[in-house]
DNA sequence: TTTATATAGTTGTATATGCAACCATCAAAA
DNA sequence: TTTTGATGGTTGCATATACAACTATATAAA
C-alpha cells in the first residue's frame, strides 16, 4: 500500500477534490449564465436520462455513483422543477421509472453546450494526448474504488 | 470551446465527479476502519493545519477551494471534536488564527497513513508516468477554473 | 399457502456547501 | 477625527449527501 509514496505525495489535492469542486462550481456558473437554474448534480441526472429515458432510481444511483437516497431527493426536486417525472413500473410496483418531461427533454441541447464548454475551459492549454491519459487514469480510480 | 469536442465527449464522467466520489467515500471509510471518525472534508481542512498551524480562516478557503462559510462551519465540527481551536488574532481582531489541538496534531500519523492507502488503492493498476499525468492534467484544470 | 428473504424506495439525522445578507473590525481618505 | 470602503467571519436558506432504519412489494423456500 505504500509502493508509490512518491508519486502519491504530491497527489493529496485530488483527495481534496479541488479539481472536482472548480468544475462543477464552473458548470453550475455556466448553466446559470445561459438561463438554467440547476445544480450541477442535478445535471448529471439529465445526463444519464437523455442517454436513456425510464431509469429506476437504482440504475440512476449506480450510473451516477450516489447513495439512492440522494437520488430520492435529486429526484423530488428535479420533479418540483416538472423536468422529470416518477411512474410506477406496472410489472414491478416497487420500482419509479424516471422519465423527461418535455421542458426536461428541451433542455438538453442548451444544457449539454454548456457542459463542453465547461470542459474546454478546463481542459484549456492540455494537450489532447494529455486529456486522453487523465480520462483513463480516473476511468481507473472508479473502477479500483467502486 | 468547442475545440477538441472528440476529446470531450467522452469526458462527461469528470464532471459528473465520479471518480472523485469513489475517493472520497473510500478515504472516509479507511479512516473509519482506523477508528479515526472524522469527514474526509474535515480531513483535507487537517490535512492543510499539519502543513502549517495558524492559518486564517480565509486561507484556509484558499487552500482547500471552498466558501468561506463552508470553512466557518468545518471549522465548527473540529472545535465541537476538539482537534482545532480558534484564536482571535491580536494585531487584527477580525481574523481568526486557526490552530491543532494536542489530539488534533496526534491524529497526523495515523490520518496520513489512511491518505496514502486510500491513494494507493485508487492508482492501482496506474503506471508512475500516468499518475504524473492526470496530477498534471488536474493541476492545470484547476489553475484554468480558480 | 405461508413464511422468509431480498429489493426499491422513503424518511430521520448529521454533515457539507454556495450564495446573499449581515456584523465587526481595520485602513485609508476627507 | 470622522467617514468611507475593504476585509474576515457568521447566519439564514436551499440543496446535496451518506448511513441507519423503515415501508412496501416481490420472490423463493418451507
Amino acid at each position: 500500500m505504500d509502493k508509490n509514496p512518491i508519486e502519491a505525495t504530491e497527489f493529496y489535492d485530488f483527495l481534496t477534490g479541488k479539481a472536482y469542486t472548480a468544475l462543477s462550481r464552473r458548470l453550475q456558473k455556466n448553466l446559470r449564465e445561459a438561463g438554467i437554474e440547476i445544480t450541477s448534480e442535478q445535471w448529471s441526472i439529465l445526463y444519464a436520462l437523455w442517454e436513456e429515458e425510464g431509469l429506476t432510481q437504482q440504475e440512476l444511483a449506480q450510473r451516477t455513483f450516489r447513495d439512492k437516497t440522494a437520488i430520492t431527493r435529486l429526484i423530488d426536486n428535479l420533479v418540483r422543477r416538472t423536468l422529470v417525472i416518477r411512474v410506477t413500473d406496472d410489472s414491478d410496483r416497487r420500482t419509479n421509472l424516471i422519465y423527461l418531461t418535455k421542458s426536461g427533454r428541451h433542455l438538453k441541447e442548451k444544457c449539454m453546450h454548456q457542459a463542453n464548454k465547461t470542459l474546454a475551459e478546463a481542459l484549456h492549454n492540455v494537450d489532447a494526448a494529455h486529456t486522453q491519459t487523465a480520462k483513463e487514469t480516473l476511468r481507473q480510480v472508479y473502477i479500483n474504488l467502486k
